[in-house]
DNA sequence: TGCTTATATAGCAATATTACGATTAATCAG
DNA sequence: CTGATTAATCGTAATATTGCTATATAAGCA
Protein backbone atom coordinates (compact mmCIF):
# COMPACT_ATOMS: atom_id res chain seq x y z
CA UNK A 1 0.00 0.00 0.00
CA UNK A 2 3.04 1.92 0.59
CA UNK A 3 0.49 4.61 2.62
CA UNK A 4 1.57 5.11 6.23
CA UNK A 5 -0.96 4.78 9.19
CA UNK A 6 -0.49 8.30 10.57
CA UNK A 7 -3.55 8.32 12.73
CA UNK A 8 -2.49 5.05 14.65
CA UNK A 9 0.34 7.21 16.34
CA UNK A 10 1.18 9.68 18.48
CA UNK A 11 1.80 13.00 17.84
CA UNK A 12 5.31 13.21 18.66
CA UNK A 13 5.52 9.95 16.58
CA UNK A 14 4.65 11.14 13.69
CA UNK A 15 6.68 14.23 14.20
CA UNK A 16 10.21 12.82 14.73
CA UNK A 17 9.41 10.07 12.12
CA UNK A 18 8.54 13.08 10.16
CA UNK A 19 11.68 14.88 10.73
CA UNK A 20 13.57 11.98 10.21
CA UNK A 21 12.28 10.94 6.91
CA UNK A 22 13.12 14.28 5.41
CA UNK A 23 16.57 13.42 7.00
CA UNK A 24 16.71 10.17 4.68
CA UNK A 25 18.41 10.99 1.83
CA UNK A 26 22.07 11.50 1.29
CA UNK A 27 21.42 14.74 -1.08
CA UNK A 28 19.57 16.69 1.38
CA UNK A 29 22.40 15.78 4.25
CA UNK A 30 24.56 17.07 1.60
CA UNK A 31 22.42 20.24 1.13
CA UNK A 32 22.03 21.03 4.73
CA UNK A 33 26.10 20.37 5.55
CA UNK A 34 26.85 22.82 2.96
CA UNK A 35 24.53 25.11 4.50
CA UNK A 36 25.92 25.04 7.96
CA UNK A 37 29.57 24.76 6.52
CA UNK A 38 28.54 27.95 4.43
CA UNK A 39 27.08 29.24 7.59
CA UNK A 40 24.35 30.60 5.23
CA UNK A 41 22.86 31.57 1.91
CA UNK A 42 24.09 30.32 -1.32
CA UNK A 43 22.38 29.12 -4.28
CA UNK A 44 22.68 26.75 -7.22
CA UNK A 45 26.11 26.31 -6.23
CA UNK A 46 24.40 22.79 -5.17
CA UNK A 47 24.22 21.52 -9.01
CA UNK A 48 27.87 22.45 -9.36
CA UNK A 49 28.48 20.21 -6.50
CA UNK A 50 25.78 17.33 -6.08
CA UNK A 51 25.96 14.78 -8.78
CA UNK A 52 22.08 15.59 -9.80
CA UNK A 53 20.36 17.18 -12.42
CA UNK A 54 18.96 20.69 -11.70
CA UNK A 55 15.24 19.87 -11.06
CA UNK A 56 16.43 17.31 -9.03
CA UNK A 57 18.28 19.28 -6.26
CA UNK A 58 15.48 21.73 -6.74
CA UNK A 59 12.65 19.34 -5.30
CA UNK A 60 15.24 18.30 -2.29
CA UNK A 61 15.64 22.16 -1.68
CA UNK A 62 11.74 22.56 -1.86
CA UNK A 63 11.38 19.05 0.49
CA UNK A 64 13.62 20.56 3.06
CA UNK A 65 11.92 23.86 3.24
CA UNK A 66 8.61 22.71 3.61
CA UNK A 67 10.11 20.67 6.75
CA UNK A 68 10.90 24.34 7.84
CA UNK A 69 14.37 23.34 8.07
CA UNK A 70 15.56 25.77 5.47
CA UNK A 71 14.46 28.80 3.89
CA UNK A 72 14.88 30.80 0.58
CA UNK A 73 14.50 34.42 -0.70
CA UNK A 74 14.78 35.44 -4.36
CA UNK A 75 17.48 37.57 -5.12
CA UNK A 76 17.99 38.70 -8.65
CA UNK A 77 18.08 35.82 -10.85
CA UNK A 78 18.76 33.59 -7.92
CA UNK A 79 17.86 32.00 -4.84
CA UNK A 80 19.72 32.02 -1.85
CA UNK A 81 18.75 29.01 0.87
CA UNK A 82 19.97 29.22 4.56
CA UNK A 83 19.25 27.03 7.31
CA UNK A 84 16.54 27.91 9.54
CA UNK A 85 18.29 27.83 12.89
CA UNK A 86 15.51 28.64 15.17
CA UNK A 87 13.69 25.28 13.41
CA UNK A 88 17.62 23.77 12.94
CA UNK A 89 17.24 24.22 17.28
CA UNK A 90 14.66 22.32 17.37
CA UNK A 91 14.83 19.66 15.24
CA UNK A 92 18.14 19.22 17.73
CA UNK A 93 16.12 19.67 21.01
CA UNK A 94 13.36 17.21 19.60
CA UNK A 95 15.78 14.22 18.36
CA UNK A 96 17.60 14.97 21.18
CA UNK A 97 15.02 14.05 23.61
CA UNK A 98 14.25 11.10 21.72
CA UNK A 99 17.94 9.71 21.66
CA UNK A 100 18.99 11.05 25.03
CA UNK A 101 17.05 8.28 26.42
CA UNK A 102 18.80 5.55 26.47
CA UNK A 103 22.58 6.60 26.70
CA UNK A 104 23.25 5.77 29.76
CA UNK A 105 22.34 2.62 31.61
CA UNK A 106 20.51 0.61 29.30
CA UNK A 107 21.37 -2.83 29.65
CA UNK A 108 21.33 -5.92 26.98
CA UNK A 109 18.77 -8.48 28.11
CA UNK A 110 19.60 -10.08 24.39
CA UNK A 111 22.78 -11.45 23.43
CA UNK A 112 23.55 -8.86 21.24
CA UNK A 113 26.98 -10.35 20.11
CA UNK A 114 25.58 -13.55 19.17
CA UNK A 115 22.68 -11.86 17.90
CA UNK A 116 25.36 -10.32 15.51
CA UNK A 117 27.07 -13.59 14.98
CA UNK A 118 24.15 -14.96 13.88
CA UNK A 119 23.10 -12.88 10.99
CA UNK A 120 26.46 -12.95 9.56
CA UNK B 1 13.61 6.05 -10.82
CA UNK B 2 13.28 5.58 -7.29
CA UNK B 3 16.65 4.36 -7.03
CA UNK B 4 19.09 6.70 -4.71
CA UNK B 5 22.49 7.08 -6.03
CA UNK B 6 24.50 7.05 -3.24
CA UNK B 7 27.52 6.94 -4.81
CA UNK B 8 27.43 10.64 -5.21
CA UNK B 9 27.88 11.00 -1.71
CA UNK B 10 30.27 10.86 1.35
CA UNK B 11 30.19 7.76 3.41
CA UNK B 12 29.39 9.89 6.39
CA UNK B 13 26.17 12.06 4.06
CA UNK B 14 25.26 8.26 3.22
CA UNK B 15 25.44 6.84 7.27
CA UNK B 16 23.55 9.81 8.09
CA UNK B 17 20.75 9.34 5.72
CA UNK B 18 20.82 5.47 6.21
CA UNK B 19 20.20 5.72 9.76
CA UNK B 20 17.70 8.80 9.44
CA UNK B 21 15.68 6.25 6.99
CA UNK B 22 15.45 3.85 9.55
CA UNK B 23 13.69 6.12 11.85
CA UNK B 24 11.38 7.75 9.11
CA UNK B 25 8.41 5.75 10.15
CA UNK B 26 6.46 6.30 13.43
CA UNK B 27 5.79 2.65 13.76
CA UNK B 28 9.85 1.88 14.38
CA UNK B 29 9.85 4.89 16.13
CA UNK B 30 6.91 3.75 18.55
CA UNK B 31 8.47 -0.08 18.86
CA UNK B 32 12.02 2.01 20.21
CA UNK B 33 10.48 4.14 21.99
CA UNK B 34 8.97 1.07 23.96
CA UNK B 35 11.48 -0.76 24.42
CA UNK B 36 13.57 1.96 25.61
CA UNK B 37 11.04 2.59 28.05
CA UNK B 38 10.51 -1.26 29.16
CA UNK B 39 14.36 -0.72 29.31
CA UNK B 40 14.58 -3.85 27.11
CA UNK B 41 13.17 -7.03 25.98
CA UNK B 42 9.87 -7.34 24.61
CA UNK B 43 8.14 -9.73 22.38
CA UNK B 44 4.65 -9.76 20.85
CA UNK B 45 3.45 -6.49 22.90
CA UNK B 46 4.26 -4.61 19.62
CA UNK B 47 1.30 -6.76 18.01
CA UNK B 48 -1.43 -5.36 21.08
CA UNK B 49 -0.10 -2.23 21.63
CA UNK B 50 0.38 -0.70 17.72
CA UNK B 51 -2.53 -0.80 15.11
CA UNK B 52 -0.62 -2.87 12.53
CA UNK B 53 -0.79 -6.68 11.70
CA UNK B 54 1.58 -9.21 13.20
CA UNK B 55 3.45 -9.39 9.57
CA UNK B 56 3.90 -5.57 8.85
CA UNK B 57 5.37 -5.27 12.88
CA UNK B 58 7.54 -8.17 12.38
CA UNK B 59 8.71 -6.02 8.94
CA UNK B 60 9.52 -3.30 10.86
CA UNK B 61 11.14 -4.91 13.53
CA UNK B 62 13.55 -6.62 10.98
CA UNK B 63 14.44 -3.35 9.46
CA UNK B 64 15.44 -1.89 13.02
CA UNK B 65 17.54 -5.33 13.45
CA UNK B 66 19.55 -5.12 9.84
CA UNK B 67 20.05 -1.65 10.99
CA UNK B 68 21.93 -3.22 14.50
CA UNK B 69 19.26 -0.71 16.20
CA UNK B 70 18.11 -3.79 18.06
CA UNK B 71 18.67 -7.24 18.72
CA UNK B 72 16.40 -10.51 19.39
CA UNK B 73 16.38 -13.81 20.81
CA UNK B 74 14.33 -16.74 20.48
CA UNK B 75 12.45 -17.52 24.26
CA UNK B 76 10.93 -20.09 23.76
CA UNK B 77 8.02 -19.11 21.43
CA UNK B 78 8.88 -15.79 21.48
CA UNK B 79 11.37 -13.40 20.70
CA UNK B 80 12.85 -11.02 23.01
CA UNK B 81 13.77 -7.75 21.02
CA UNK B 82 15.50 -5.29 23.14
CA UNK B 83 17.98 -2.07 22.53
CA UNK B 84 21.12 -2.28 21.07
CA UNK B 85 23.06 0.13 23.59
CA UNK B 86 26.25 0.04 21.81
CA UNK B 87 24.87 0.66 18.87
CA UNK B 88 22.17 3.06 19.89
CA UNK B 89 25.03 5.25 21.66
CA UNK B 90 26.73 5.55 17.93
CA UNK B 91 23.63 6.57 16.33
CA UNK B 92 23.50 8.86 19.26
CA UNK B 93 26.99 10.36 18.38
CA UNK B 94 26.77 10.14 14.62
CA UNK B 95 23.82 12.53 14.47
CA UNK B 96 24.98 14.42 17.04
CA UNK B 97 27.98 15.70 15.43
CA UNK B 98 25.94 16.70 12.25
CA UNK B 99 23.02 18.45 14.25
CA UNK B 100 24.86 19.91 16.62
CA UNK B 101 27.57 22.11 14.29
CA UNK B 102 24.80 25.07 13.65
CA UNK B 103 23.17 24.60 17.14
CA UNK B 104 25.02 27.78 18.00
CA UNK B 105 25.61 30.94 15.73
CA UNK B 106 24.14 30.27 12.96
CA UNK B 107 22.71 33.62 11.17
CA UNK B 108 20.33 33.14 9.11
CA UNK B 109 20.86 35.67 5.73
CA UNK B 110 17.44 35.09 4.07
CA UNK B 111 14.21 36.83 5.57
CA UNK B 112 12.78 33.41 7.61
CA UNK B 113 10.15 35.12 8.48
CA UNK B 114 8.91 36.67 5.57
CA UNK B 115 9.86 33.54 4.02
CA UNK B 116 7.50 31.38 6.14
CA UNK B 117 4.53 33.59 5.42
CA UNK B 118 4.97 33.58 2.05
CA UNK B 119 4.18 29.64 2.02
CA UNK B 120 0.65 29.67 3.77
C1' DT C 1 11.65 43.72 -27.32
C1' DG C 2 14.48 39.55 -27.53
C1' DC C 3 18.22 36.75 -25.45
C1' DT C 4 20.41 34.64 -21.59
C1' DT C 5 20.58 32.76 -17.03
C1' DA C 6 18.53 30.66 -12.93
C1' DT C 7 15.10 28.14 -10.83
C1' DA C 8 10.65 25.86 -10.50
C1' DT C 9 7.06 22.89 -12.25
C1' DA C 10 4.92 19.17 -15.12
C1' DG C 11 4.91 14.71 -16.76
C1' DC C 12 6.74 10.34 -16.84
C1' DA C 13 9.25 5.88 -15.73
C1' DA C 14 11.54 2.97 -12.48
C1' DT C 15 12.10 1.44 -8.08
C1' DA C 16 11.05 1.47 -2.95
C1' DT C 17 8.04 1.33 0.83
C1' DT C 18 4.06 0.08 3.41
C1' DA C 19 0.69 -3.05 4.56
C1' DC C 20 -2.23 -6.86 4.10
C1' DG C 21 -3.81 -11.94 3.98
C1' DA C 22 -2.12 -16.55 3.52
C1' DT C 23 1.29 -19.59 4.61
C1' DT C 24 5.26 -21.60 6.89
C1' DA C 25 8.26 -22.88 10.80
C1' DA C 26 9.08 -23.74 15.35
C1' DT C 27 7.93 -24.46 20.10
C1' DC C 28 5.09 -25.89 23.77
C1' DA C 29 1.02 -28.31 26.08
C1' DG C 30 -1.60 -32.14 26.19
C1' DC D 1 1.62 -37.16 17.55
C1' DT D 2 -1.96 -33.23 17.57
C1' DG D 3 -3.41 -28.77 18.28
C1' DA D 4 -2.42 -24.12 19.75
C1' DT D 5 0.51 -20.14 19.83
C1' DT D 6 4.13 -17.07 18.17
C1' DA D 7 6.72 -15.04 14.82
C1' DA D 8 8.80 -14.91 10.10
C1' DT D 9 8.30 -15.19 5.18
C1' DC D 10 5.81 -15.09 0.67
C1' DG D 11 3.05 -12.99 -2.62
C1' DT D 12 0.49 -9.13 -3.90
C1' DA D 13 -1.51 -4.43 -4.28
C1' DA D 14 -1.38 0.41 -3.50
C1' DT D 15 1.09 4.38 -2.90
C1' DA D 16 5.54 7.10 -2.34
C1' DT D 17 9.99 8.42 -3.69
C1' DT D 18 13.64 9.44 -6.80
C1' DG D 19 15.28 11.26 -10.86
C1' DC D 20 15.07 12.42 -15.57
C1' DT D 21 13.68 15.42 -19.80
C1' DA D 22 11.03 19.01 -21.38
C1' DT D 23 8.83 23.11 -20.37
C1' DA D 24 7.51 27.26 -17.87
C1' DT D 25 8.60 31.35 -15.25
C1' DA D 26 11.08 35.29 -13.93
C1' DA D 27 14.78 38.51 -13.75
C1' DG D 28 18.56 40.92 -15.85
C1' DC D 29 20.89 42.66 -19.95
C1' DA D 30 21.63 44.12 -24.86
Amino acid sequence: MGVTKHDSYTAEQNRIAALCKVLGHPARIAILQKLLATDCCICRDFTDEIDLAQPTISRHLQELKAAGLIAGTIEGTSVSYCINPERWREVWTVLQSFLSVGTEGITSCCDVAAEQEQSK
